[in-house]
DNA sequence: TAGTGGTCTAGACCACGGC
DNA sequence: CCGTGGTCTAGACCACTAT
């Protein structure tokens, strides 16, 4: 079924790491002494280490031989599809709660991805207003998630405020609850996908790696028009985080069903 | 900062693509053409194609040029986190509701995946009941969800109806509602992460790619004890889905918010 | 300074698709 | 049949780490 040299290398290595040959946290014998141990090139070690990367067993630091992780297959559960609120504002993660910026956040004037135009409601290749922030857990030396917000340029016009590094209490949010006077409803959108570069430089995640991406919309209402005020991307290296949530019922679905009352 | 090969011709097909000057559903040049072209090695194409594959940009057929998707980096969306219901039974993904299997489902008796068992309480190793189906809409000659269904043996005791092949109207859900006299609770976990062997054959994924798996815990209570009565794992290519649903608002986050209320 | 990871080239092989 | 994609080996280079 499945010949190919890299699984076999890579199944044997999964297989031992499962055994507890290898202790999590520990290394991984270098990429030369396994080319040698299984009698291929290191070419091939190499891309049976990348599949192991991307399943969770192995982590790849750069010029570091590969380390097995904590808890393999473990993950570290961020979104729950609510959203909180304490003195500061809203938060979206009850994890990431107490996480800061690697370095100051940024915000520069500059045309979004195509993606991001489209459901913004702006033209492809129309500036629009990004911030970019890094963030980690305290006390962790690599950014864990990377966080950038798109606002249309309309907004910030009126309402320059949230055009500012510092955009009050609570933030952008408030600050658009006030100016709009309602609620924003949120969307959340989640997808997998190999990193950008520049994922690939903030999060640490190899080429070859996976990030998980949560786009979260923000909408108001304005003269029975819905108007997309902002755009958030988060992406966070695939093997280290989860999103869970409880699922709920449609009417179609309650309990005790239709069907068993009528029963007779 | 990028200077990589691999990275330089990436960029290059993606504006093209972005560009329009491949028109969705063509193919690409092929590998040594576009060799001949960026005056790199193929190998190095390739790795081009494949991180632009995991990205969403081309399809990666084998032994075909690479195709152009349709709508660069547009998904499927799958999961809304909610359950419904219609005449057949439950349902969790209303697009999904007109689907069939490729092949006839199996079903087998051996050891889930360590994290399963773990979930399922079942002691790693130990044997549970697997029923594994792979899905595709009508008219798709790929299979685009392989879902496999994990199921306690001591339950499989308790409603032997849930083993065998016709589990009559309702499916499980319905026999285990009844069987308990209780709604079932539903929670799901989405990950992203490199496709498995089994994955690859199923929803032919290349082994460089990545799938989003949806993993469904259901839970009853019995003698006030949690039960997981069943594990379904769904797994898909990821470029081809996203997970989206509404955000909702905790207790603390109510709006009008006190704050506003209170100040005075 | 020796060893390592990550990338790249050159060349090879095989199974398969289109002609 | 030739061309293609996917995989593999051999050998090379560079930036970096550990010593």
């Amino acid at each position: 079924m499945t010949e190919d040299a890299y699984e076999v290398v890579a199944t044997e290595l999964r297989a031992a790491i499962d055994a507890g040959d290898y202790a999590p946290g520990q290394q991984l014998p270098s990429g030369p002494k396994l080319a040698e141990r299984f009698g291929v090139h290191r070419g091939t070690v190499y891309r049976a280490l990348e599949a192991l990367a991307t399943e969770g067993y192995v982590t790849l630091e750069k010029r570091r031989p590969a380390i097995v992780r904590e808890r393999p297959r473990e993950r570290m559960v961020v979104r729950d599809r609510v959203v909180y609120r304490d003195e500061i504002g809203y938060f979206f993660d009850q994890n990431a709660k107490t996480w800061r910026p690697v370095k100051p956040p940024t915000h520069r004037i500059a045309p979004p991805p195509n993606h991001v135009a489209d459901t913004l409601g702006t033209a492809r290749g129309e500036n629009v207003l990004i911030r970019e922030r890094i963030m980690a857990p305290p006390g962790a030396k690599r950014g864990l998630q990377l966080a950038i917000s798109y606002l249309p340029l309309w907004l910030v016009a009126e309402l320059p405020v949230i055009g500012g590094s510092n955009t009050g209490p609570g933030g952008i949010y408030d600050r658009i609850e006030e100016h709009f006077d309602q609620p924003i409803r949120w969307h959340e959108t989640i997808v997998g996908r190999g990193p950008t570069s520049v994922e690939q430089d903030a999060l640490t995640v190899p080429a070859s790696g996976v990030v998980l991406v949560v786009t979260r919309a923000a909408q108001v209402e304005r003269e029975d028009e819905e108007l997309t005020v902002e755009i958030n991307e988060t992406s966070m290296p695939a093997e280290q985080f989860a999103v869970s949530y409880a699922v709920t019922r449609d009417e179609s679905a309650a309990w005790p069903r239709e069907a068993d009352a009528d029963e007779s």
